[in-house]
Parts: structure tokens; C-alpha cells; sequence
DNA sequence: CTGAAAGCGCTAACAC
DNA sequence: GTGTTAGCGCTTTCAG
């Protein structure tokens, strides 16, 4: 064009068209005009034209909710973006009818997006808008009960496991669970592998002690309460998250307990917020947000340029690292 | 097309276009035949055809790193989605240099996106990207030194002039401040609004007791143990942020200090999950990161719509209000 | 090796 | 009242 050659080199050299035979003076000639004018590829032309638009729609359970919606985002725009992808993003409302959350996905339809990534803010077991089948999707951090669609969600089990092992591998024979009361996977996941982990150490897991309560600071300050006051209490304490782990440290303060010294804690969910501004900090189990917001979009990008295998569906759990920090500590009196 | 109209027609129905002067009749055929097709209207090719996408780039920088996000985010979204836009997000590295900024602008820009929103994570000065001025956009949570773009910032001057009014009507007389160290515009702004607020009240506000340091639990715990260790201490303190108050809640804790009784605080933020969490609970200033997200996207639609009156540079201040929980009360010995 | 023509789905102007 | 034509910026045959 401005470079004395014609639209449809350009469009060649600009994307290393295999099939195009182009001379190399031409091709810098054309690359060096392109620099000058500034000129970038216009990417909704192309869209219109390739039938794909490179946009991935994030629809968000809640986006503002939690902080945890920050690293899933993250996760995913980096994956994304590191394979020319880009997020067009849709906030919807979990307590909104079904009704709107179609609606919410109709909206990113409209853009053409070439896949979705469904999120919620916690895992749950979701049901899925009745439009989110039209392209390729995938849910993160939540599962549907007919498993339509391919998800990753945490290792809550695994998650639970590692935090106790913490406890026992400080020396504790003595363990307590504070537990959330809502009925969600993570609840029953983290408490099963609580006892699981207690009754392979050769302890009795189905004994020790476990208090549930709202799942904030003030129920695991009841619960914590609750665990420590009974005769022989526990030296050590998993709580289901760092929240509650807080209102634990409250309790344990309240009844003359110093941790790490003669309470070991270890929460769950590393929120840097409140596990980190504990003191002592809070070790923690994380939840690999980041690792699943990647996930979904690397999953969802090979299906869609894998010539839809369809090999998709099913579950993928992804590990729950432990983050230590200075809440734990052999017990006084093993 | 099926309904046996023109696609012309369709167009001009589905468009309510007022010049078209179409039947009542095919009106309604069309709608029927919409519907039952499920057919919606590709954005892509309209946003050729009409070279307006109606999308809205956010490029934010440091999307995971606070909570915050979320409600710029969701504020955006809403707002956005309310005048029939989207968001595209691209998540930017303030730490990465000015190069790799600017091509996360070029990202949206390739997208053609109709305008910007350029964010940051906590109020600052900002240097930005050379191709950001491409296409109108408006600065959240930030400014630029040459005030180049419209932008929307908290009102950190009013918000603590707040803060310490609260304490005042309280009845305290001695008020101290824990500041953070950083050079932020928070930082001076919040100063000046507390020797201020207690100059204007009839109090030395030039003398009243101030720490600073480092803007976490760690840095509040020292600041606030060296300004209650003084003779004569406060009855009430104004902390620069949750953090710092919830690390002054220990040091007055290890000093015998109970909250609210012996002292009253008042922190700024209103992180959710640390202020609500703290007991009791913390009464803070809530940052407007809602209204920032709202107002940036609907003031940026007005410049698109609005003809690009360019009526449009110069800061907007949001203010940024009270929220009551529990740590404020009378002082014993006013 | 390079260019001309057709068409992705839509809409504005202009016929009919 | 409604249909026809042209063209948004690009990529892909297919000729030169």
C-alpha cells in the first residue's frame, strides 16, 4: 500500500504465511513501512474474516467479593494473553436468577468470544446457565453435579492432609478441627482428610475433636472456644480457613494461650491479608487460584485449537501448597 | 432472510431505527422469526461496519495484588454493562518498565477498543504509557504529573478529616495518627486532613503525636507501641490503613489496653475481611473503589457519546465515607 | 514471487 | 414500506 505493495502481501508477510512466497526485500521492505506507520493489525477484521476472535469470555461469579477473584483473574490473563488470547471480562451475580446468569453469558456470546471460562469465587457445585454449552467452556473452581463441562477446582482433601501432617510432623498428638458449617465441598473434603490424615498417623480420627461455626472470624472464635475449654484440649489446631483462624487466635489469647508456644494453629486459604498480619503469621494452606485461573485458560485454549478432541470433560484438582510461617511449634508437653 | 424479509429490514427493526418506517406487522414477523431462530446480532461485524466496538479496554495494573481490584472491576462492569459496553481486561505490571506497559495498551488498542481505563492499586502519580492517549481514556485511582486525562481519585484529604471527626465527636481531646512512610499522595493528604481537623476543632493539630511506618500490621504495631508508650498518651488513634490498626490492636493489647474502652480506633480502607474480622470491629473510612470503577466507565462513555466534547481533563475527587463498627466509644477520662 | 477478486455479517444511503 | 448496493479491513483462493 503506502509501501508500493498491494494489501494482500502485507497480510502475508505480516503473518508468516507459510504458503506465501514473498522475496526478502520485499518482506523487511514491508515490515519496515509497517513500523513506520505505525500500523497494527485490526484485530475485529480479522475476527470477522478468520471466524475467531482471540477473546476468551471470563464470566465472574462475584468478581468483587472475594480477593481470591484477583489471582484467578491473573492466572488466566496470563495464560491467555502468553498464547495471544485476550479476557473480555462479565461480572455475574451467583444470587441473581438463572434468568441473569444467562443472560450474563449471552453477553460475551454477542462478542463472538471463542470460549468461556465460568469462575466462582468458592468451589461449589454450580448450576450452569443453559447458553454456556454454545462454545467451548470451562468451570473454574466449581464443578456441575452432571460433570458436562471440564473443571478444576482444589485439592481440598489433599489441602487438609498437608496442613495436619504440618501439625504432626511438629510433634502433635493432640489436634483439633474448627469447620465451616455451610454445606460445600470443601466443608466435608477438608474434615474427611482430617480424620483420614489423624487415623494413618495412627491416632483416632474419628475421635478428635471438631467444632463447626460460621465460617468468619467470630464462628471461629465460638468454636475455638468451644474445642479449648474441654478437659484435655487440643495443642494443635486446624482451622477451615484463615478468617477463622483469626477469631481462634482471639479465643486462645482470651484463655491465657500463647501460639505457637502452647497452641499450634494452621489455617487455610493464605489470605496475605490476614495470614500475613497475624502475629505470629499464620501458616496456612493456599489455594492455588492463580494455578487455576491458568489451567482453565490453557484447557480451554488447547481444545479450542486442538480441533475440538473433545477429550475435555472431567475434573482436574490442583494441589493446595502449604505456606509456612510462624504459627506452628513443637507442643510443650508431647 | 428466513422470515421471508431483507436483511435490511432485520437490521432496521432489531435497531429500532427511527427513520426506517417499517410495518407493524413485519415488525412483529421479524421479532417471531428472531426468536425462534435464537439469531443475535454479531457485535463483531456491527463493530466494523460502525468502527465502535462497545468495549471498554481495563488496563489494570496489579489486578491480584489487592482486593481492591475487585471493586474497581466490578463498579466498572456494572456501569458499563448498564449503557450496553464490555470490558476487555489486560493486567499490567506497574514494576515492569514503561515498554512492557505500553504494550499492554497496544493489546486493547489492537481490539479496538472505543476507550480506556487505566488503573492502579492504590492512589498514586503515574507515568503513563506514550500510546494511551490513542484513544480517550480516563485514569482510576491515579493521576498523571501533567494531568493529561480525565481521572478519579479518593478524597484521602476528606477521608481523614472523617476519621478524626469521628474520634472528636467522640469526645477525645488526645488524638494521635500512625501514618505510613511511603510518598504517596495518601500519605500527606491524610496527615494534613488530621492536623487539620484538629486545628479546626480548637486542638494544636501541629503538635499532636504522629508515628510512622512501614504501611503493614508489623509497621502499625511498632508506630502504634511507641506513640501509646508516651506520657500523656492519645484515647484515640487514626491509622493510615486496616493493616496498621489491626497491628495497633496488639500493641495496645500487650499495653492492657482494651478497644474500645481505654482506647478508640479509627482505621481507612474498610478491607472487608480485616475490619470486619477485628475485635471488635473495626470502624474505618471506607475507599470508593466502587464509585471510581462507576464513574470512570460512565464519564468515559459520556466522552465517546458525547460527541468528544474534550470538556473532559482534570480530577474528579470521590469521598469517601464512614463505616461504624465497634471500635470507637467515649473516652474514660475525656 | 505478487496482485485482483470475493466475501466474513452488518448497516447507511438510496432506489423502487 | 421494503429491497439493493456498497463497503468497513482483513484473508484466501486463484491468476498472472
Amino acid at each position: 500500500m503506502a509501501a508500493g505493495v498491494s494489501a494482500t502481501t502485507v497480510s502475508h508477510v505480516l503473518n508468516d504465511v507459510t504458503y506465501a512466497r514473498i522475496s526478502p526485500e520485499t518482506r523487511t521492505k514491508v515490515k519496515a513501512a509497517a513500523e513506520q506507520l505505525g500500523y497494527g493489525p485490526n484485530r475485529v477484521a480479522q475476527a470477522l474474516r478468520n471466524r475467531r476472535t482471540g477473546v476468551l469470555g471470563l464470566v465472574s461469579e462475584d468478581v468483587a467479593t472475594t480477593p481470591h477473584a484477583g489471582r484467578i483473574i491473573l492466572g488466566a490473563d496470563d495464560a491467555a494473553r502468553a498464547r495471544g488470547y485476550t479476557l473480555m471480562l462479565i461480572n455475574t451475580a451467583a444470587s441473581a436468577g438463572p434468568q441473569s446468569r444467562e443472560g450474563d453469558v449471552e453477553a460475551v456470546l454477542e462478542r463472538q468470544v471463542d470460549g468461556i471460562l465460568y469462575a466462582t469465587m468458592y468451589h461449589r457445585v454450580l448450576d450452569a446457565p443453559a447458553n454456556l454449552g454454545k462454545v467451548p467452556a470451562v468451570l473454574v473452581d466449581a464443578v456441575t453435579a452432571d460433570g458436562r463441562f471440564p473443571s478444576v477446582v482444589p485439592d481440598e482433601y489433599g489441602g487438609a492432609r498437608t496442613a495436619v501432617r504440618a501439625l504432626l510432623d511438629a510433634g502433635h498428638t493432640r489436634i483439633g478441627f474448627i469447620n465451616n458449617v455451610q454445606d460445600v465441598p470443601s466443608t466435608s473434603e477438608r474434615l474427611r482428610g482430617f480424620r483420614d490424615t489423624l487415623t494413618a498417623a495412627g491416632l483416632d480420627g474419628g475421635l478428635a475433636p471438631v467444632e463447626a461455626s460460621s465460617s468468619d472470624a467470630a464462628g471461629g472464635y465460638a468454636a475455638a472456644a468451644r474445642i479449648l475449654r474441654r478437659g484435655h484440649p487440643p495443642s494443635g489446631l486446624f482451622c477451615y480457613n484463615d478468617q477463622m483462624a483469626m477469631g481462634a487466635y482471639r479465643a486462645a489469647a482470651e484463655l491465657g494461650l500463647s501460639i505457637p508456644g502452647d497452641l499450634s494453629v494452621v489455617g487455610f486459604d493464605d489470605q496475605e491479608l490476614v495470614a500475613g498480619s497475624l502475629f505470629p503469621g499464620l501458616t496456612t494452606v493456599a489455594l492455588p487460584h492463580y494455578g487455576m485461573g491458568a489451567w482453565a485458560a490453557n484447557h480451554l485454549i488447547d481444545a479450542l485449537e486442538g480441533a475440538g478432541d473433545g477429550s475435555s470433560a472431567g475434573t482436574t484438582v490442583l494441589e493446595c501448597p502449604l505456606v509456612t510461617r510462624a504459627s506452628v511449634a513443637a507442643p510443650r508437653n508431647p
